[in-house]
DNA sequence: TATGAATGAGGCTTCATTCAT
DNA sequence: TATGAATGAAGCCTCATTCAT
């Protein structure tokens, strides 16, 4: 969270914000064709179409690099479950989700799954990994449980707290294994996987 | 699975067999200490108590071990999910999942949350990884239908195959959401996560 | 001592020469801080407080700056040596310059033991470093004789020409000895020191 | 001093002492040839006829060379105060340093003026390099003082120690001013600096 | 005149892999 | 069979220098 002064988003020329940003979806581009470890400096220059010692006026090092990329995704998770309690149809929102994560090239979206389980993975071992991944997770967490407890006059469910911790709990799960599952398996039958989910959600929302 | 014959299991001196056990058993104590491409080759030699070049007389690069990891956690999870279905409560089997995942260092044990994600991963990036994952969901996805399908005069729930179908699928998802959850948050309390699961395992294992 | 006509004094204006001057200031504080090599452009840059781009109007390179500094420094060696012939009791000159080489941000005064030792290493490598020390040194070489050298009738000591040809070198190795002595062991007993050097000098002082 | 016991010279196989050396005597002349940071690791590999990777087999890092190159040149320096001790006429054992010092190419002996001081003026930078001095000055200072109180029955002055504590500082001074006149002027008249030293060595050397 | 973004070469270091022994 | 020395390519990063503005 604590960024350095120089590279604070508030005090930056938009000069800046914009090399900042095409250097991002460019290490986002190659994070997710190689993987962190595996993608080179070199790879992100050449993406971002300029010279690799560029980067370092934007950057400290890689890791920063890997770090900022890990908080947009984050930012996308929490927009994603956000979405989910705002459709109509929930199920329709986690199957978008599947789509979208398991696409080869995602270009647009920060968040992808393969992207996703490396930096679960790369918690286990980095401590700043793990503190940005923990504050991500507690947002999301929350943001479920407030959508399993909106009341029912506002349209939602209205489901108790001591009930609430545990369903959100399950839908992490459910969600977290979707990402899984699109690296794993992206052209899983996507009907299949409808029924699936609607007969699991809908059982994890009654009371 | 198409090896070097000169691998090939089938065809290995005992001697050959013990050290290829050898130097897998330190390849996985390094890989889920610093990750596939963090862990060097020097690593595994040292954990093997062995020097480097004698690796390659038993695997013809790094990457053939990755493999080879991938496929013996490939069976691990297998064998997780028989243990799931022999189990008395499928929800203790599944708790013990999460606290083995979890585990800073397990050391015994080949199936690690942390390296399962990664391996997922490089699913999406390499084709022979790929395919051993393929493979491995396909039994483990039978696995599961054969367990819910198990008639009830076996002791078992006796699910027809049109509901197996949709229920094994969600069980993997929620079994590979653990894996997550065990990478992100291996604190997470064990009490709320049995409560979870209970919930809703039994719904899934409901008609 | 060549130097570009473009940089030459004689013809800069006075705001050119105000630039160089500040960036000297800032590439001396520099250059005593971390050293010749490790000291960047950047650095000195941000200690001119102008922009890296703009010390190229005034210097062709990083090197002849350097070569600026070391002619600067020459200077005050000739000016410290100046003040010892001056002052009342020369061992009291040695030890302010002492003192000050040793001291650790002598943002004011140019000659610093550090740089001066530098700067002699350099001579043994770099042609040009070479000729401006030489020239140095004979001025330098050159004042100690006549001060030595000087009339009694004027307060000095008269020393005869022979004998103050040897006695100026003594005096020479005894100065350097001491900008040695300020670099390795800035926490010189003080007292001693100055007991050692009224020693020796005074009996070169004699006849 | 305190070494990795990697490379501990006690536990070292007689192949890597041997390496050690061919990298150490490489460094030692690109130091002498280019300076410590100007120096890179590949003109010490070109210079050892060595890829640059092997050297850090045997050093962890440039600066432990660095370093080790100091701790063998204070060893050097201690042994040539002793011969100046052990020398019938200490003078002579002062020239043969000047002249040793100011040759071009000094590729057998490690001692050489211009990386006497370098050494020293990095110590005003880095901790490490300004301890290994700091600890090599003293041995050198006792060394000056033993030889000044060497009782008369063993050949020796018997200097009283109050006053050889005086006499020891500007010898050290002496001796390292000739290494800065060693670098600066390295064709300076021999005949004139043995007359110049003779004098004073003979005037300090007197109680 | 002044900026600071941009480059490209080069520095240090690591590591998979080979090979003489 | 086993070692571990050796290599070379590649990775990360820094920096003097240039140039469009």
């Amino acid at each position: 969270m604590s960024r350095d002064d120089k590279n604070d988003e508030t005090t930056l020329s938009p000069r800046a914000r914009e090399q900042r940003e095409r250097i991002l979806a460019a290490a986002q581009h190659c994070f997710v064709k190689y993987g962190f470890h595996a993608a080179s400096m070199a790879n992100i220059a050449e993406a971002a179409a300029m010279s690799a010692g560029l980067i370092y006026r934007y950057f400290p090092n890689k890791s920063s690099i890997v770090l900022a990329i890990i908080e947009r995704q984050s930012e996308m998770e929490l927009e994603d479950i956000r979405a989910l309690g705002a459709s109509t149809d929930p199920v329709d929102a986690l199957m978008e989700c599947f789509v979208e994560w398991s696409r080869p090239r995602p270009d647009m979206r920060i968040m992808n799954a393969a992207l996703f389980l490396e930096t679960s993975a790369e918690a286990t071992r980095d401590k700043q990994v793990a503190n940005a991944i923990h504050h991500a997770d507690e947002l999301a967490c929350t943001e479920f449980r407030q959508w399993l407890e909106k009341p029912a006059e506002e349209g939602g469910i209205g489901m108790s707290p001591a009930i609430s911790e545990r369903r959100s709990l399950a839908l992490m799960l459910l969600v977290e294994g979707l990402a899984v599952r699109a690296a794993r398996d992206p052209k899983l039958d996507t009907e299949l996987l409808r029924e699936a989910l609607a007969e699991v959600v809908h059982k994890l929302m009654e009371e």
